[in-house]
DNA sequence: CAGACTGCGGAATACGTTTTCCCGGCGCCT
DNA sequence: AGGCGCCGGGAAAACGTATTCCGCAGTCTG
């Protein structure tokens, strides 16, 4: 069964040869279309095509019909678990549609994204989804939104993860909702001197985290002291440095800190843990995202859950409804408790 | 300068009217071909390129000169870090190049990776790196290998990753060695009494990172007790099995556990301590990839460092690289030692 | 039994590029 | 001055598929 490969992969034309009929009556025969084929030359098209491991040529459907089968994710980063779980039901999602994926890394540079999405525009996929870096009051954000509303006049579909603001289809995550509340159970647990690492205010993601947090313990009767609201980077790394100066400032009194992100709570842990303070006894980390790692650590790590992969299904989903193009699917978060916050007497 | 967004991108031919030229001018103005172009020509379709915000149509393109920019990359799932930093690298390496990357996801069931393999050669990337399940003596792989012989002997250049035996470019990782190496350090420390959990023989990994330890072992003079090479899941959830039903039987007189990938050790850490036994001190542990989180749990992961960013650039560079298809790169390992294994005195 | 209609096959066209081929003009050499 | 090579422009073919349009045979209707 070991035919010498042919260099040249077989064509429609050759498959209509082989089964003598006519490329249009082959192409109607493989891909169901409107019009009926007598079964018999189905068949021999089939047969025909099996024999030759005949395979559509993408490109050339894509531009006969005009349209592809590709769905295109940007995220920022695929090697954060953040990312990459999203684009786990994504994927997932489009391979139940018959879509393919392309990926594309953003880095968290706005710039890099507009370009990315210009890009990815001239390939026309079905969908483009961006999950980026969600800066805001970048001087890029407004010829992203451009490109985007131009492709959608086009025909394209696209969905926002997490953007809540632009003129397309959204999923959004309950961050104010859900720091709101875990700050509300902290509070209840006893917490009084709290911390906030939080990223940089153009990062939308950490602001919605940090304004329902510090909304969270007002409604609570807790005050917040803005000299303990740190501004670091949104990564494991950023965590890391605030904690460090943190704890070489003796913890300043401080009972819990409240990371806007997990890995940048389990960065801070670390850090804690290396500067001779015991996370969970000295004091307190609570984080966001609920990731994998969140119960692996020690103390495991009081967050708030986000079905990060629910996102990146959501959005396949919203792309592909015939809803309007501009609906919003809201995804919920709800509050772990675990032994990073064991709560004070 | 917000004219309405034309419903239809512009084409070539609108570029080459407004330009007042003919299409082939345009095309030779815009992608530098071998031939000349009048630079006065030249800059008149540029700038009508530029007003018409003209995106080539890729697919049109890749029919029209039988090549694609697109790199292809199969992974068992994005959501494992493993994968997703190898994802990582090789995105990072496509897009240096120009290239798209479209990523599919396997789930680790061959029979899934085949499929995929089979609608990714109709794709016609450029490159087609498979970092999938390697699982072997599976009844798909003999398939597998013939739809990429095929894939590559029209032209394409496939890549795999950590998958040796194959006619194909391969980056591998030096797991044997590693495990080698691992082993002789913990026996130095003091470790006689070893168990390992791995992975089903059919995973290849799982198997070489066991035997190189089982050889590690030998070298320095340790006897490996068959009853404790564990046979579970290659995934976290197998880890915690494992470690939860030695942990029922109060360890055994296990000292160390040597578990093939971090994740499993994780696991393996967790359900020791939900067990109420302290890794580090009631048992030591160890694991393989060294992945971000090996730091942040506690105790520290001893492991045996995988540059995996590192395998996803070299993966890229092997597919572009004018060596012979069937090159082979191997990336080193390395041990690293951490407070999961304190050595016993 | 004539005419209309249906069902299906095939030729041809379209999709948006790249590339080959041809052609005219210009400068250079003899 | 005439021939030759070179340069650059445009017409057209090619890539592989989907689809429109046309025509033919067979079937149904009146």
């Amino acid at each position: 069964m070991h035919d010498a490969a042919p260099a040249q992969s077989a064509t429609l034309h050759d498959v209509a040869r082989e089964a003598g009929v006519s490329i249009a009556t082959a192409s109607r025969a493989l891909n169901g279309s409107a019009r009926n084929v007598r079964t018999e030359n189905a068949s021999r098209v089939r047969a025909a095509a099996a024999k030759l491991a005949y395979r559509p040529h993408p490109s050339a459907q894509a531009i006969a019909r005009g349209s592809t089968r590709t769905a295109a994710l940007v995220v920022g980063d695929v090697a954060d678990p953040y990312f990459s779980a999203i684009a786990g039901g994504f994927s997932q999602a489009a391979e139940a549609a018959g879509l393919i994926v392309t990926l594309a890394v953003a880095g968290r540079s706005p710039q890099r994204e507009l370009e990315i999405v210009r890009t990815l525009r001239g390939r026309r996929p079905r969908v483009i989804a961006v999950a980026g870096s969600r800066v805001d009051g970048a001087d890029t954000r407004g010829a992203l939104a451009g490109e985007l509303e131009a492709y959608q006049a086009a025909g394209g579909r696209v969905v926002m993860v997490s953007q809540r603001d632009l003129p397309f289809g959204t999923v959004t995550v309950d961050n104010a909702g859900g720091a709101h509340q875990l700050a509300r159970a902290l509070a209840g647990a006893g917490y009084r001197r709290f911390a906030i690492f939080r990223a940089p205010a153009s990062v939308r993601t950490s602001r919605d985290r940090c304004e329902g947090f510090a909304a969270g313990l007002r409604a609570s009767g807790v005050t917040l002291d803005d000299r303990f609201v740190i501004e670091t980077e949104f990564t494991r790394g950023g965590g890391y440095e605030a904690a460090r100066k943190l704890a070489e400032r003796g913890l300043d009194g401080v009972e819990i800190v409240f990371a806007v992100s997990d890995v940048m709570a389990i960065g801070a842990m670390t850090a804690f843990r290396d500067a001779g303070f015991v996370p969970g006894r000295d004091i307190a980390v609570a984080g966001f995202d609920d990731i994998d790692s969140a119960i692996d650590v020690t103390p495991a790590l009081t967050s708030v859950a986000v079905p990060l992969r629910e996102v990146g299904l959501a959005a396949m989903r919203l792309a592909l409804g015939d809803g309007p193009a501009t609906d919003t699917v809201q995804i919920s978060t709800g509050v772990v408790l675990r032994e990073s916050t064991p709560g004070r007497r």
